[in-house]
DNA sequence: CAGTGAGCGAGCTTCCGCTTGACTT
């Protein structure tokens, strides 16, 4: 028997902590909220004055059963939990659930894994806080209640199966709201100007910009006319010191950023490979708000950037937290041992830990110390000027380790090194050039720089960002894609040797990579909550309850009237939206059908987007047709719905059979000789996909089944062995069997494959269905 | 796998935040 039982949220932590605190002290972990609200209804007995129905989940009840166990035979339990509103709700359930006593309890709190923090923590015990509880049990009821109160009306209004809820609707409907910004927005084009000197006979250059842009080709023209003999002074020359300073160390959020922007990693594989690392004991814990680093890894730091880098690279410094609504339970990410450049592991592994260690150590050391140098050109012959400017580093500082990542398009700079200048000095024109540019509207969403923008509005935790993100995906709110881009054309203006000559240059826009773009059901379902629950989709909600929820930590509400003042309205709400509201399926009309005349509309069908035309009466049925990928309820054109109808249509023949093309289920195919292949978007358009580019496609898809046979054999012709996405298998009357790694697949003979049949035991088990409720 | 598409409808779906495994393909 053990006299003290410790209990933290994470098994890793339990471990690390053990060895900490010697043989008298257990050290278990309850791995996170042991109990929850019922989840086959409500969970709340709002009559009773909103009275929580907590339950020990299926998966929690071993747990519970081991910790109740070693809580009776221990002298004292030590809740461990975290020092934030979740965990001191997690070590109040626990005191409800192992049924401790005052008497036997103690709740201690530690920000950083240390031998230090351990022991004074074991010094200062308090007691459960209740108002901090109280403060959780709000927050959790009233997520509760919107998301349980609001997702069946969806169901009922808009589609099964659907969700809404205070933090995956607002990250929806920010995606929404930027996609409409983007499809309103106008680009309009300007004239940027660049000039180029020669210097020092012709050996150096001077590269520079003019302060001005010029709105259209022919105030370009005339500008470059008059520069046409003008002459070219240096009029000024200014030089001013400047620094940059290293950004603060990782939070799960600011990790999820870079990993994304240097890595291009998604959130949820960011996490994947953190959470490897914190087992492995590699890394502190990866989720995260604070930006805190503890005194032992502050002086690690200290000790080996003066050993590899110099006295002069050494900074100490404590950042504070810019987010809103943090609660720093933890420290900020970083590698356990500062001295350990590099770690063992996969190359994912490995790169994270590289991204970590140098974001860590850089928060470390000196700003980088840079002189800015701004020379201005006079033109004899106009007053605009150009402007030539540059950078030196006088001191590197923790650029030599790292330097963040930003958001921005990385727009081509003009600040280099520049050449030995003085001012009234004449230069010599090279050349100038003016390009046509364009505005750009706002950015998509990445997955990483949605995250930002929710931590920026407080709305979820480090825990929730991935789930967050995967959930408005796994709805269908959310399709991360690429796209491709679109061809601009744009002019170029050059005033070279007295001649002026004029280009016209193709670019590509608009390209996107691995962004969100909101479905259609996105919008619907978007556009409807906003209608319906204006307040709770509003940015500030969180903000504001959050507000509430800190007034009940301090003791000055009672969290049951707090939800009460929001219950009431909200519930009636409700009521009348399921009473009143239409069924909403996003249906736009379009126009008219020019054939028939009958009104052409896109909306939500049973199996997604599609459009119609007509509707449906005794004596005429409506055609149907589903929406290509990419396109889009909201932005469709009565000219694109038409094309829809054109097909299927027979483009020509091939082999003395016809070749069809059509739209079917699964997107756009052709059908030739009864057999189905399979149109991708990006590479054809089903509408204009001629007759030579089906064949070819039809080629291709026969190259690729020839390959993928490995062998046949001519005892059966129901065996076959053929090469998949994991390697060759074996095919057996529509049964799939692996083969051991031992044989070599192109060797196998027919007694031996049947007998891999026979023996069953590498037979693949049917493709996983729906996933069945645990 | 491939031209589905409202109306009677069984029973089900869903939230946010703590934490890790179980699972094939």
């Amino acid at each position: 028997m053990v006299e003290n039982l410790v209990i933290v949220e994470s098994p890793a932590k339990a471990s690390t902590i053990e060895k900490f605190l010697g043989k008298n002290y257990l050290v278990k972990s309850s791995f996170g909220h042991i109990r929850d609200l019922d989840k086959k209804n409500l969970g709340i007995d709002v009559k009773k004055d909103y009275e929580p129905q907590y339950i020990v989940p299926e998966d929690k009840k071993k747990i519970v059963a081991e910790l109740k166990k070693l809580a009776k035979e221990a002298k004292i339990v030590w809740l461990a939990s975290d020092e934030d509103r979740e965990g001191e709700a997690i070590s109040w359930h626990l005191y409800e659930v192992l049924g401790l006593r005052q008497d036997n309890t103690k709740r201690i709190v530690f920000h950083e894994i240390t031998k230090d923090a351990i022991l004074n923590a074991i010094k200062n015990p308090r007691f459960i806080d209740l108002n901090l509880v109280n403060a959780q049990q709000a927050r959790r009821v009233l997520d509760r209640l919107v998301g349980f109160e609001i997702s069946p009306i969806l169901w009922k209004k808009v589609k099964p199966a659907l969700s809404a809820g205070r933090v995956q609707s607002v990250a929806v409907r920010l995606i929404v709201e930027r996609e409409r910004e983007i499809q309103a927005f106008n680009s309009t084009s300007s004239f940027k100007v660049n000039a180029n000197f020669f210097t020092e006979q012709k050996k150096g250059s001077l590269f520079s910009e003019l302060d001005n842009k010029f709105t259209d080709r022919k105030v370009t023209l005339d500008f470059l006319n008059k520069c046409q003999g003008a002459q070219f002074k240096i009029t000024d020359i200014v030089t001013k010191p400047s620094k940059k300073s290293p950004a603060a160390p990782f939070t799960t959020s600011t990790l999820q950023q870079e990993a994304s922007r240097k890595l291009s990693f998604s959130v949820g594989q960011t996490m994947a490979i953190a959470q490897k690392l914190y087992e492995a004991g590699k890394i502190t814990y990866m989720r995260t708000d604070s930006v805190n680093l503890s005194d032992t890894a502050i002086t690690m730091a200290k000790d080996v950037i003066i050993k590899e880098y110099g006295e002069k690279f050494s900074n100490p410094r404590q950042y504070k937290t810019k987010s809103k609504g943090a609660q720093e339970a933890h420290e900020a990410i970083r590698p356990t041992y500062l001295d350990q450049f590099e770690i063992e592991g996969s190359a994912t592994e490995r790169r994270l830990y590289d991204l970590i260690w140098k974001r860590t150590v850089a928060s470390q050391m000196s700003d980088a110390a840079l002189e800015k140098t701004t020379v201005t050109i006079n033109i004899s012959t106009t007053p605009e000027k150009f402007i030539a400017s540059g950078e030196v580093m006088k001191f590197e500082g923790f650029l030599k380790v790292y330097l963040e990542s930003t958001d921005e398009e990385n727009e081509e700079s003009t600040e280099r090194l520049l050449p030995p200048l003085k001012i009234n000095q004449i230069l010599d024109l090279n050349y100038i050039k003016a390009t046509e540019r364009f505005t750009h509207h706002l950015p998509r969403y990445t997955e990483a720089s949605l995250v930002k923008k929710l931590e920026e509005l407080g709305i979820g935790r480090p825990s929730t960002y991935a789930p967050t993100i995967s959930t408005i995906q796994v709805r269908g709110y959310v399709v991360k894609e690429d796209r491709e881009g679109i061809t601009r054309e744009y002019q170029e203006i050059t005033l070279q040797n007295l001649t002026i000559t004029e280009k016209k240059l193709k670019e590509i826009t608009g390209a996107e990579k691995f962004k969100l773009f909101p479905s259609d059901i996105g919008m619907i379902v978007n556009d409807f909550l906003v209608q319906h629950f204006k307040d709770i989709l509003d940015y500030n909600f969180t903000a504001n309850v959050e507000k509430e929820f800190d007034e009940i930590a301090i003791g000055n509400l009672g969290w049951t009237k707090m939800i009460d003042k929001f219950y009431n309205p909200f519930h009636e709400k409700v009521a009348i939206t399921t009473e009143t509201s239409e069924r909403s399926v996003g249906e736009r009309i379009l126009g008219a059908d020019p054939v028939s005349g009958k009104p052409v509309m896109v909306k939500i069908g049973r199996f997604g987007p599609m459009a119609q035309i007509g509707v449906a009466t005794d004596e005429d049925k409506p055609r149907f047709a589903g929406l290509l990928k990419g396109q889009s309820i909201d932005t469709i054109s009565l000219d694109e719905v038409l094309d829809l109808f054109k097909l299927p249509k027979v483009i020509g023949s091939f082999e003395e059979k016809d070749v069809l093309v059509g739209i079917g289920r699964f997107g756009p195919y052709l059908k030739h000789d009864n057999k189905f292949y399979s149109i991708k978007i990006a590479e054809d358009n089903p509408l204009t996909v001629t007759i030579d580019r089906a064949i070819e496609i039809i080629g291709i898809k026969r190259q690729e089944l020839l390959n993928k046979v490995i062998k046949n054999f001519s005892e059966d012709a129901n065996l076959q062995i053929l090469n998949g996405r994991w390697g060759a298998y074996i095919v057996f009357k529509k049964e799939n069997y692996k083969i051991p790694k031992t044989k070599s697949a192109e060797a196998l003979t027919f007694k031996e494959c049947m007998d891999i049949i026979k023996d069953g035991s590498t037979k693949s088990k049917p493709a996983r269905g729906k996933k069945k409720k645990s």
